[in-house]
DNA sequence: GCACGTTATATTTTAATAAATATAGCGTGC
DNA sequence: GCACGCTATATTTATTAAAATATAACGTGC
């Protein structure tokens, strides 16, 4: 789970279909279909629910589980960011860039 | 900056050698040398200072500098860790391996 | 001046990852 | 029944990262 997983649920969650959610990220809908496979198999339950065929060809949706899956990540994200920039002032300015 | 190249330059540190300190960890001596030279590219001081020849050969050591690097990468890598590990244990429980 | 162990660098192979392409299958609505 | 848009999967190709191999250069001590 990084980022990118997130930020892809979200997507699907707005858009209602895994190639809809790929195509506006710029994603090819393989790896955006790998991406939610991986994840429906590490966790638990699954956190997207697709449905094949039908009057618009099939989509796909973010589960409650997965929808706690991702209020808790982002919660996770937010304070370890906030921990981590706090933290690193004094490595950051040793770091080369940072002149 | 990772766990890997803190634990390098700890193991450079004790060895006196860039490839005494891969051998040490099991790691080819390019590989070793890669990392030590991407360091002393990327913070402003070298952190590793070599020498070529002599009775032994050569060596490698430890700078000042690169000695207080490592001291504040602990120091984050500690404080960050244990957020990770207060935070992070909802979502452990929605994983499939922590049944 | 030659042997030694190390740094320093280039070259080649291999492995892993990502991207691209193709195609099969499904179910609703018309 | 067939067209549509999506899921699902396999196959191939590129790109990138890692590993392995080879070799040059260096300076001290003997």
């Amino acid at each position: 789970m990084g980022p990118g997983k997130a930020n892809l649920l979200e997507a699907i969650q707005q858009k209602g279909s895994i190639s809809a959610a790929a195509l506006s990220m710029g994603m090819s809908y393989k790896r955006a279909w790998d991406l939610v496979t991986t994840m429906n198999k590490c966790f638990k339950q699954a956190v997207v629910a697709t449905s094949v065929g039908g009057g618009k060809g099939g989509g796909a949706q973010v589960t409650d589980f997965g929808l706690r899956v991702l209020v808790q990540y982002r919660a996770i994200e937010t304070k370890t960011t906030l921990v981590l920039k706090t933290e690193t002032s004094d490595l950051l300015l040793m770091l080369a860039t940072g002149e």
